[in-house]
DNA sequence: AATGAATGAGTGTTCATTCAT
DNA sequence: GATGAATGAACACTCATTCAT
């Protein structure tokens, strides 16, 4: 099991991953409403092309969203092990809101009609549910987070983050500021 | 004071509300993506007529926020004088929250591209800033909300909270309670 | 009952008209590969007056369609009136062969998928049955149709001259010629 | 004899055989509308692969006809010599009939522009011709069917049954056999 | 002032054909 | 010889905007 795809040819597989940094830059820039076309144009391939890696547009924001989860996952583990344990979630809130200018596709997409992150990448989501359960844990254990607060809560702070991220960053960082000092006992 | 227009005739004054009132609920209802045709059609006008009052979508659009902004600015200034002024800031947020599922069309809009309140409707910024400032001054003579809050805070966390609403509602519930907590003293 | 639409527009009706007409032609000419595109070319409008008009390319093939049958129904009852009612039957079977040419549409468009004449208009499939069996019951009455031949046994040739048309018109002659032999007693 | 081309290798035979076996199965299943790449999936094959063999997709579209023709050529030969030969014709007509729901790609493929079976193998014309006259001879010599029947008319009616069977197996069916009455003295 | 028909560029998606591996 | 990735033009359909009535 898990060989039901074989690797992809050199240039395919080079194809396919700058079109998923295209896109990503493309959707962070100019919102959803960025068409196909203009990806395939930047990315210097043709239309076809896209459609070959993604057939639908649906299926290269799952592509790219799914990227970015696990970007910030993995950016999760790093707080947790190279710096202190008991701000890593403060860090790592922070992190979100800094590079979330970038990150307008993540609540367009996950806002606009029928993309569900569950659905497009279980797996995803639990890597992405399990670091943020390792920062809370850290975080309650040193005191710096109130025993009451759940991961629900966190994981609602971080998207939250992000939705409010795409509309204004100043928003985002005096909100989340303001929830941070409700995090803490 | 002095304006260039005329009062518009009784009944292009009619439509125009009419034209808007649909335009609020439909834009609540299905986003963004509603067609200035169906919205003609809900209204039962003819497509020329929304545009004669709304040259563009985006002025119809805008024209839905600033009257969304004057209901708001109105709802806060009951709270503050029907009720307990201490919690009236507490109370607005939480109407803003769970009107807001009829407001995916305020964030939408206005994280689309190019919508600037202060650039469409100066007025309805300065009297929704002025409605904020006297619940935030209210509840910090009370001894209800910290001090060090500002009334850019304030408006941010409304703000934000919209942003999130339109991403989810239990996220902008979790999130404002949070962030409520952070503003108690 | 039957006011539920209004009369179109006078410009309106004349595009309507128009894009029918230019359809039936480039449907006869062409077969349904036609792109919709071509036709509005061809009707001198934009391609989106076709949508307003026929809102997928089904509705423009089943209004040609539509037309087509009322035609020959006209056909058929004209048939009957002016010339000798025991051959009238044989003389519509060559008239539909005749005219087929430009109505490879029907046949195309028929076996195409998904367009049933019962379904996109009732009405015309009555009328079509009902000039038939005149036709029929005439022909029987003055014995140049054997008792046997039933309407369905009819419309089924009709039909298969139209879907033989579509393919080769001196196919379709010779087939019928004999089919019309084992119609007559 | 002398043919330009070298007999394939052995592979590229089978793969050549195995693409068309499955190109008759899926256009007679899916009308002409399968795309090349959906075929060569069937088959196993590369989409170059098949481009290889078959350089357009009428090229295709005619080797797939060729053979079918070939088929029934073979099966009139068949009915001929071990059946009642006076029957045989009508049996030809049944079974083209009876498998034609197999052969909805003939028609359409040869209803659609451009594809002349004279043209593309004048070999398997001929073949389909000779088999068709030698059934006709038959028929006629034991007097099943009428002298002034021509071998033109027999072909006609075959391929008016292809056509409608394109359409409608009833109406193929009823009409035929309204011809084969016409066919007989 | 109001209507609603017309426009035409734009969308996502598809596919026959070509070509680098 | 075989592969399958890339191409790019085409499709049906949509809609904000304009304009004749």
């Amino acid at each position: 099991m898990g060989d039901s795809k074989r690797p992809l040819r050199a240039d395919a597989a080079r194809n396919r991953a700058r079109v998923l940094e295209v896109a990503y830059e493309a959707l962070a820039t100019e919102g959803t409403s960025v068409s196909i076309d203009e990806i395939a144009r930047r990315a210097g391939v043709g239309a076809g092309t896209v459609w070959r890696h993604f057939p639908t547009k649906a299926a290269l924001l799952s592509a790219v969203i799914v990227g970015r989860v696990h970007t910030l996952a993995d950016t999760a583990r790093e707080l947790l092990t190279s710096g202190d344990p008991s701000e890593a979630v403060f860090e790592f809130l922070r992190v979100v809101i800094a590079e979330g200018a970038l990150d307008r596709s993540l609540a367009d997409a996950m806002a606009g009609s029928g993309i569900d992150l569950d659905v497009v990448a279980p797996g995803a989501e639990d890597e992405f549910r399990t670091a943020l359960g390792e920062l809370l844990v850290a975080a309650q254990r040193s005191g710096s987070v109130k025993a009451t607060i759940t991961a629900p809560d966190l994981k609602a702070l971080i998207v939250g983050a992000l939705a409010m991220q795409a509309y204004d960053a100043e928003v985002a960082d005096r909100v989340t500021e303001m929830a941070i000092l409700g995090l803490r006992p």
